[in-house]
RNA sequence: CGGAGCGUAGCGCAGCCUGGUAGCGCACCUGCUUCGGGAGCAGGGGGUCGGAGGUUCGAAUCCUCUCGCUCCGACCA
């Protein structure tokens, strides 16, 4: 995204155009559709849907139904941690079959790992749709000559990766999107009546890191939702920057993370028009300092209408009050003014951005609007990134322990575990069997460990790849007729019927 | 880009210094036993020793070049 000097900033990837969105995406289930202007009253007589809207988006059955068995699903655990991996989240994506190193700095995404990424892009476009914005898909090749509209081709340096194809014209991968959204804009918008307009993709970037580390935290491809408000004036453009910092924050509090808004490098654009998004974890690349006030702030459930220009201006206000910075702002005198039993330093993970930047591109490549007065003016833009790839790694990082990763339940790649203590047992077989399809029938997606493995093996298995919730089955407890429901997080055990397992999880996941 | 290190079976490693035609653990395959926290025994399959060139009767081992990866620093979503 684009601080003004070319260096971008904010950033993750997420896996490209085939995905599917089913019923567009946008309006999943529980979100309400995008109003972005005036609310749009039903057209009077739209037919009822021969099925309940909505049902079709929920999670993936279609695409790996008969897969979520063990015995069929690929899932390459290793008991060895191979040497490369530094950290606990690259240690454990390996160690969980998520992901394959390829080069440095670029990895392919097994089955365990692509789904995660999946949870998260579900997630990001849901409350994308939620804050009004519209999803396209930019080209991940495009022409240097574009960039050269801007300066930036030149400017941006070696991190960007350049190619030249059979014709001899300079391409690039792209880092980041600013000039070719805008090329987009200045093509098809030209009246002020069009504004405000946010467009965002979700998509894979490239930026050629001299030294790649971490695994998916600092990669040299990785994915990354980029969005690009488009506003009439300065301060229009601003609702869209303080409308993005709180749908950021619901973003991240649904995926079971912590974010904290703060105050970030502008660069050379100077002023408070940037925020940086920051995961606390010990293996965080910032140091941060920040009033441990601002840990207790949750945004819970609240409604938010994001046309509401006041309200989107008092969240902001209520999340960036205390001090909160990385080592690129602070300011001692002012972090001293904090009292010091709730000053704090820390490190951080970046996990997004926000930006205001102005008419920088909108006068470089010429996007401008018509005014009701007749005159033409640049547009108002602001850009926008969280890093989806890259979060996976954090919520690792700030969720796992000694034995293995601990998901969220909101980005959880399998809801619940089912593991079967004696395969081959006609009653555990069927009790399982059972389990597994009554968890198909709520929507949930149920990981069935049926292979001929000993209890220690599929427990240990379950415990790595961190699925929040296991149900055992074991002909001690089916004799009672009652199975094992243990939570990953505290380890705590629980016997009961295979019908109040099952009522109790799906509770567990109908209230995220 | 500066500094350091490593490439030997899918993974983790030994062998290299002191050249003699490759080994261990895990994983994998077969059988038997075992079966609520990564089982035991027996048998078995799998390796252009990153690549190229050189020295030598002979190179995983010595020399040169090259490619790849990792770590520290600088840099960074």
């Amino acid at each position: 995204m684009a601080k003004c000097g070319g260096k971008s900033s904010a950033g993750a990837r997420a896996p490209s155009s085939w995905r599917k969105y089913p019923g567009g995406g946008a309006d999943a289930p529980g979100a309400e559709p995008p109003h972005r202007r005036q609310p749009q009253p039903a057209p009077p007589s739209c037919p009822t849907p021969p099925f309940p809207l909505g049902q079709t988006q929920r999670l993936t059955p279609t695409l790996e139904g008969p897969l979520m068995r063990l015995s069929r699903y690929f899932l390459p655990v290793l008991k060895e941690t191979p040497a490369e991996a530094q950290i606990a989240s690259h240690r454990l994506m390996l160690r969980a079959g998520m992901i394959k190193q390829q080069q440095a700095g670029i990895y392919s995404w097994l089955p365990m790992g692509f789904k995660v990424l999946r949870r998260i892009e579900q997630i990001v476009h849901e409350e994308q749709a939620r804050a009004g914005h519209l999803a396209i898909q930019m080209p991940t090749l495009q022409s240097a000559d574009l960039w050269r509209e801007s300066g930036r081709y030149d400017g941006y340096g070696e991190e960007m990766l350049r190619i030249t194809d059979r014709q001899g014209r300079d391409m690039l991968y792209s880092p980041t999107a600013e000039e070719m959204v805008t090329d987009i804009f200045r093509a098809h918008v030209s009246s002020y009546k069009q504004l405000p307009l946010t467009l965002y993709q979700i998509q894979w970037k490239f930026r050629d890191e001299i030294r790649p580390r971490f695994g998916v935290m600092r990669g040299r491809e990785f994915l990354m939702k980029d969005g690009y408000n488009f506003d009439l004036s300065k301060e229009d453009a601003l609702h869209a920057y303080n409308r993005h910092l709180v749908s950021y924050l619901r973003t991240y509090e649904r995926m079971g993370l912590q974010a904290i808004p703060m105050r970030a490098d502008s660069g050379p654009i100077g002023g408070d028009y940037t925020h940086e998004f920051l995961v606390l974890a010990e293996t965080g690349e910032s140091e941060v300092f920040y009033d441990s006030e601002i840990t207790d702030l949750t945004f819970g459930d609240r409604e938010i209408d994001y046309d509401d220009v006041a309200q989107c201006q008092s969240v902001l206000e209520e999340f960036t009050s205390r001090y909160a910075r990385t080592d690129e702002t602070h300011d001692e005198a002012a972090f001293n003014e904090v009292p010091e039993e709730r000053r704090r330093v820390a490190r951080g993970i970046e996990v997004g951005q926000i930006f205001y930047f102005g008419t920088q591109y909108s006068e470089a490549l010429g996007a401008s609007v018509q005014t009701p007065d007749g005159s033409k003016v640049p547009v108002h833009m602001g850009s926008h990134g969280i890093g989806v790839s890259r979060l996976v790694g954090a919520l690792i990082e700030a969720n796992h322990d000694d034995k293995g990763i601990i998901w969220p339940e909101g980005v959880t790649p399998f809801h619940v575990g089912i593991v079967n203590l004696k395969q081959g047992d006609v009653s555990c077989d069927s009790a399982c069997e059972a389990l597994y399809r009554a968890f198909l029938d709520h929507g949930l997606d149920p990981l069935y460990d049926d292979r001929e493995e000993r209890a220690g093996a599929k427990f240990a298995t379950m415990d790595l790849i961190g699925l929040p919730w296991r149900i055992t089955v074991g002909p001690r407890g089916i004799a009672a007729n009652k199975v094992e429901l243990t939570c990953r997080r505290t380890g705590e055990s629980e016997e009961m019927p295979a019908e109040e397992a099952v009522e109790k999880i799906v509770g567990i996941y109908e209230g995220l």
